[in-house]
DNA sequence: GATGAATGAGCATTCATTCAT
DNA sequence: AATGAATGAATGCTCATTCAT
């Protein structure tokens, strides 16, 4: 009877459904880690049914592993070129906000997760992708042209990503303690890397 | 009744079951987290039958709260007195190799399971009172007589501390995930927090 | 509307995929059983999906009912008469050559699993029918005039059609499980029920 | 306070209910078949808990192996011997008896199940060992010493012991099937395998 | 008529916990 | 104190079935 477009196609729908599922693991892992959150919490968290979770994903490890990929793509699509895209003198001011927006840069705990599904080969090839892409973004934006660390040699370059990452890991963590970090604390966590002569 | 010298007697036999119990659980939860390690594991793991658990623990939670409590007594007994001890000048070299030392300084790992299972409230007390004592001890560490640090405000000291344990947090986490961390990036980590007039 | 004459009815289009169906449910039958066979198996050794499935049947208990129905028939209409046109003196033989033909006379295993869902009303009707048109064949077949057999009482034709059966479930069985059936065997099976005289 | 010796000790205990779960396991298998029989149902038969079942079986597969090979023990130690230590000249007589017995002597059906298992690797090895044992069985018991079919050539034996098989087993399930078989039935089938000169 | 996403009951299995020994 | 059989709730997953497209 209707000639409007139908809202939603199919796979829109679906689609849909898909988005919604990963949200509500992503809440569910943070919460009670990957064993402790159950496939019921995280479909009725999304308002769906067991079935819907297992017409988009093939299993539970599965999901953890499509969970993982959508973060560190949002993070190698959206995040990192928003830093980059700062001018040079700003960069760390720009790490720094970054750090400690509201929406979590990382979501360290499901790295956690990762790390310990590890013996699953599935997985692992995932974890090493997301730790290669952080890394490789981290660098690149320590050494973005005109950087103040920009001539620093390879193992500086590395030891001071690898410092970044230990903050933004660190600060994660707390946070979901519940120990607040504020500005102050990042400034000081990145003092030392910003400075192109840190004393050995 | 019995006439031949025990070797150990009833309360040492259960002292070094429990001791075997609480190393075993502390292997099985950082490898498989609170929830994923089973009682049936952690027993086989220390060579005892599920009853042997059951007659050292109430129940999985208490073994938990435990474990904790086991650890940040060694470390504010045992490891933060011997940092404490060291002459005042090599306060932040001592902590830096205390980072890096074999047996980890703090079980991150750990401390997220007790965030995770924070909603017991059991549990949130042993968070409370674990996270209170590293952080009473790094402040006290930061400010120890003599220190470059000695004569910084409260709030100062507070973002020091916060930024110690964010690293210490980071560096363990990253541990676990398979990125090395050598002393450089210690160094990185510490000189802002160690410098009396890091810039705002 | 359309002017291209189309290869296949409707009707017909549909009868080949009923046909279909039915081929591919035959098989995950015979290799898993009823409750074994999923649908979605049977349907994807059919090249179709779960839609056309319930397009065509109205469950899969319906499934096996028509299943059934189909396979009686056709021995009913088929082979019965085939073997009931031979010679009366060599009935005997084709009936034994009749139960080593490649394509089996009776799925023995479908019968199994009709019986296992006896409880079932309307699959109690079918097993019912399928056993009386199989037995009323057999008894049809002993008797046909001019017979070795045909002056037996009714209790001994009975017991002789019941012999039958039994012989060719044997072998259907023991093929099933990988017992090769020779002529032979079928000789020493059939040779007392085609003595008239066997003895008591 | 009492002296009195305990009913029954923890390890015949647990011989009893796994006895108990054995047995139900058997009627639930014949009813229902391996896949349609749940768990649940064959431990509510015999009167105990999910749980239990676990800790007597590995899984439901191992189940069903264990039920298999617990039938054949009974059948190579207890029924063959029986039939066996008869006078030759009636053995065939004994096999008629035993073929009719109010316990089955082969339980058919479970042997369809373990056939379509088959694709398991240690159900195929149990398989194998069942008919191996039960040929085997019904060979020596057609030429056991003194009986008339002592002669025969290696391949008249092996007819003759697959014929007897088909016939068990078409019997077996012709009376699950609720088709009953008297004594007249057997004897037929039995004729031409008794008679050493069975014509070709 | 056919498709396949979504539903939800059912099932095998795991595992914390109890308790008789 | 330690054992381990038994319990039963919880969980991951399968699969018959429905229904919007």
């Amino acid at each position: 009877m209707s000639d409007a477009p139908t809202r939603l196609t199919r796979a829109e729908q679906q689609a849909r459904t898909r988005e919604r599922l990963l949200a509500a693991a992503a809440d569910a892992f943070a919460e009670h880690g990957f064993d402790g959150a159950s496939i019921d919490d995280i479909t009725a968290r999304a308002g769906f049914s067991r079935g819907a979770f297992y017409s988009n994903f093939a299993d539970k490890s599965d999901l953890l592993v499509q969970l993982c990929e959508a973060h560190i793509d949002r993070f190698a699509r959206a995040e990192l070129p928003a830093i980059l895209a700062v001018p040079e003198q700003e960069q760390l001011a720009a790490v720094a906000r970054w750090l400690v927006q509201e929406e979590p840069p990382l979501e360290t705990l499901l790295v956690v997760e990762l790390a310990r599904q590890r013996h699953r080969p599935e997985i692992a090839a995932t974890l090493d992708r997301v730790l290669a892409t952080v890394i490789d973004g981290i660098e690149g934006l320590l050494t973005v042209e005109g950087s103040q660390l920009a001539g620093l040699g390879r193992d500086e370059v590395q030891a001071r990503s690898r410092a970044v990452l230990a903050a933004v890991v660190g600060i994660d963590v707390l946070g979901h303690v519940g120990i607040p970090i504020d500005r102050r604390v990042i400034e000081l966590l990145l003092a030392g890397i910003a400075d192109p002569e840190a004393a050995t």
